[in-house]
RNA sequence: GCUGGCGUAGCUCAGCGGGUAGAGCAGCUGAUUUGUAAUCAGCCGGUCGGGGGUUCAAAUCCCUUCGCCAGCUCCA
């Protein structure tokens, strides 16, 4: 065949087509059924439009509705479904930016009175009106020019901004019908190959991210291939709403936020107690073992202190401060300062370096009313910090003690889903940091080893590290996938220069230390509550604020039932007994809403033969067994930290 | 802080084109002595988030303030 071009499937196979066929007629040609499905393709790995005229030799993955990549372009291709019925609603709205999201998409537009609740149906209908149209999407590739003309004349000034910024003589854009969007691509053929589609919410969000500009209409959807998958997709968000720690954490009795006392704050209540004193001992203990020194310190401090940290310069928008006998004080909203007035109380040689100081210190930050979110984000906390203090040489080593201590916390609690940041400076504004280019390098060297050596992977952030130091951030996600930091390892340059933090070296010269900040937990508050999460507010035993409850049947064995909480007491477990006058069915009920791990049955018959009923609150009646056994179960899975059952 | 939404009993919710608050669960009291996810009956319980206004009359309409929810921004 004259001018023919190759295309090769994945799976091996090979054709030739003239050149300039359409990606659909490839498609049609291999497979009748791959041509109706075909929502896209993958030429040589980039998405393309079905309508693409093929130019030259190729390799081809026609994406249909089940490829991985298919979920992005439905919902990007709805996201312009939106923008096309809110123009033909509301003439006058400027249109932004209409991404697709992992969980779906939005779009901002911007208009002088917001939307409402009401509009959003309005706008649905009109967007399944739209795709009942059936309207093909076709890629417009043009001149810049021809473009900026095309918005400026519909008074599209935001898209106008888009397109001017974009570098390049020719743009794309997609039309269907009189409705033209400025965009890469690629998109579904056309509008009535949307799937399942459904809008949810609506919300502020400023122009271009930044809060100097003005603040757009931001309206947020979902979509999926099938109406099927938007239903599972939804009933997966109510579930996990299920989960969610402001839900359970006071059905549960663990932890209250008080209006009377302010936002912010946590109430932790028996329950809750009980938890944090079981992370804060496994966590004094790992850390004592590791060579950790604890200490504490003052909860509020001078000015001076803060403003040589220099907190008081850059951070004086978070501290809450106040006056004693006309000197200013702060409340400290960082243990760094702290436990550095420590470690400079004396001379420190390097013969007893490395110095790691730890504490559960409780700090309080302002921070602005809308961020405010459960346990997760508070104005007080107890972080699980510790500073170490150290050479360089001993950098290395530091670095891959608490990352080692990091991951077996998370293996501990049975964390799996973890995500990884490293933050490094951004090397064309040395400037905005503190600290040499060596330091930087020599630090950011020692972070990036000891991840590579653990096999974690991880994603490196250009610009992302703290003015005074790169930093690995490990972040963790609540029920409903919205991360949040947890444990961080991050270096500091800016305050051993700033309070002059030395060590005598052994040729009996000051050096500078290294210092390295490191939190496990994060926040106890906000680990806490991820675990509650994480569980779903079923503690494993080890947590359990109600190991075992002992559910007599009568009240003929009351008596026994308490001999046997006395005996779990005696081996330090926490038990309870419900000896109300209830049916053992509403006892059970009341102690599986509970969450207690397990229900120790005590009848007539368990009291005659000296045994218990066993049930666990995940596999329910296990049957009788011996006194010794059940609590010999009990406690080797307390010992154990056991995660099940 | 910004945009939008929501605040009724301890909890979940009804009542809201204005006409002096209602259910279930929980709690309390009593009866029942019970075998693996709710025994029955009676009783108690509310400044309708707070303040102001409109009105003869406000949970209901308006303003304001506090809190909560979603998102944005922020989280050196």
């Amino acid at each position: 065949m004259l001018d023919a071009i190759r295309v090769t499937l994945p799976d091996g196979s090979v054709r030739e087509f003239p050149r300039g066929v359409e990606l659909r007629a490839v498609a049609e040609a291999f497979n009748g059924d791959l041509g109706r499905r075909a929502i896209a393709a993958l030429v040589n790995g980039a998405g393309k439009d079905i309508y693409l005229p093929l130019q030259a030799d190729a390799t081809i993955e026609f994406v249909t509705p089940e490829s991985p990549r298919a979920l992005e372009i439905y919902r990007h291709t709805t996201s312009h479904l939106l923008a096309h019925a809110v123009k033909e609603l509301f003439p006058e709205v400027k249109i932004g930016v209409g991404p697709a999201t992992d969980e779906g998409f939005f779009y901002d537009f911007e208009r002088p009175t917001p939307f409402t609740p009401e509009d959003l149906e309005t706008i649905e209908a009109r967007m399944r009106d739209i795709k009942a149209r059936d309207l093909p999407i076709r890629r417009i590739e043009q001149p810049k020019s021809q473009a900026l003309g095309y918005f400026r004349g519909l008074g599209d000034n935001l898209k106008v901004e888009l397109v001017a910024e974009k570098g390049g003589e020719v743009v794309s854009c997609y039309r269907q019908d009189n409705f033209m969007d400025f965009c890469t691509g690629p998109h579904l053929p056309s509008t009535g190959r949307i799937g399942a589609f459904k809008l949810l919410s609506l919300a502020g969000a400023y122009w271009k991210g930044s809060e100097q500009n003005q603040q757009m209409q931001r309206i947020y959807g979902t979509a999926f291939a099938t109406e099927e998958q938007l239903a599972a997709h939804l009933a997966m968000l109510e579930e996990a709403k299920k989960r969610d720690h402001r839900r359970l954490g006071p059905a549960l009795d663990l932890f209250s936020v008080e209006e009377t006392a302010g936002p912010g704050l946590i109430f932790w209540h028996p329950n809750g107690t009980v938890v944090r004193q079981i992370l804060e001992d496994f966590w004094k203990d790992e850390h004592r073992r590791r060579g950790y020194q604890l200490v504490t310190t003052p909860h509020i401090a001078r000015d001076e202190l803060w403003r040589l940290s220099g907190h008081l310069d850059y951070y004086k928008d978070n501290m809450y401060t106040f006056e004693i006998e006309e000197a200013g004080y702060v409340i400290k909203p960082m243990n760094c300062p702290g436990h550095s007035l420590i470690y400079k109380s004396r001379l420190r040689s390097y013969r007893e370096l490395p110095v790691r100081y730890a504490e559960l210190g409780t700090v309080y930050r302002y921070e602005r009313s809308g961020v405010l979110h459960g346990m997760m984000r508070v104005r007080g906390f107890t972080q699980d910090d510790a500073h170490i203090y150290c050479t360089p040489e001993q950098v290395l080593s530091e670095i891959e003690g608490v990352l080692d201590l990091c991951l077996a916390f998370l293996r501990t609690f049975g964390y799996e889903r973890y995500e990884v940041d490293l933050s490094v400076w951004d090397p064309a504004h040395p400037e905005k940091y503190a600290g040499d280019a060596a330091g930087w390098q020599m630090a950011e060297d020692a972070l990036t080893r000891a991840l590579r050596d653990r096999a974690l992977t991880y994603t490196r952030r250009e610009g992302e590290a703290a003015f005074y130091g790169p930093k690995i951030d490990i972040k963790m996600f609540d029920a409903i996938g919205r991360p949040w930091q947890g444990p961080t390892v991050q270096f500091d340059f800016n305050l051993p220069q700033r309070l002059s933090i030395h060590y005598v070296a052994s040729d009996s010269s000051q050096k500078p230390v290294v210092m390295v900040h490191r939190a496990i937990y994060g926040s106890l508050e906000r680990f806490f509550g991820g675990l509650i999460e994480h569980y779903a507010g079923a503690f494993p035993l080890w947590l359990a604020p109600v190991q075992a409850i002992v559910l007599p049947i009568t009240d003929r064995t009351a008596a026994y039932a308490r001999e046997i909480q006395t005996l779990l007491r005696g081996q330090g477990l926490r038990c309870e007994v419900d000896e109300r006058n209830e049916k053992i069915g509403a006892k059970i009920r009341e102690a599986q809403l509970k969450k207690i791990p397990f229900m120790l049955v005590a009848g007539d018959r368990e009291a005659q033969a000296r045994t218990v009923a066993v049930r666990s609150r995940k596999e329910g009646d296990l049957g009788p067994m011996g006194l010794e056994a059940a609590r010999d179960r009990l406690t080797r899975l307390d010992r154990e930290r056991a995660l099940e059952p």
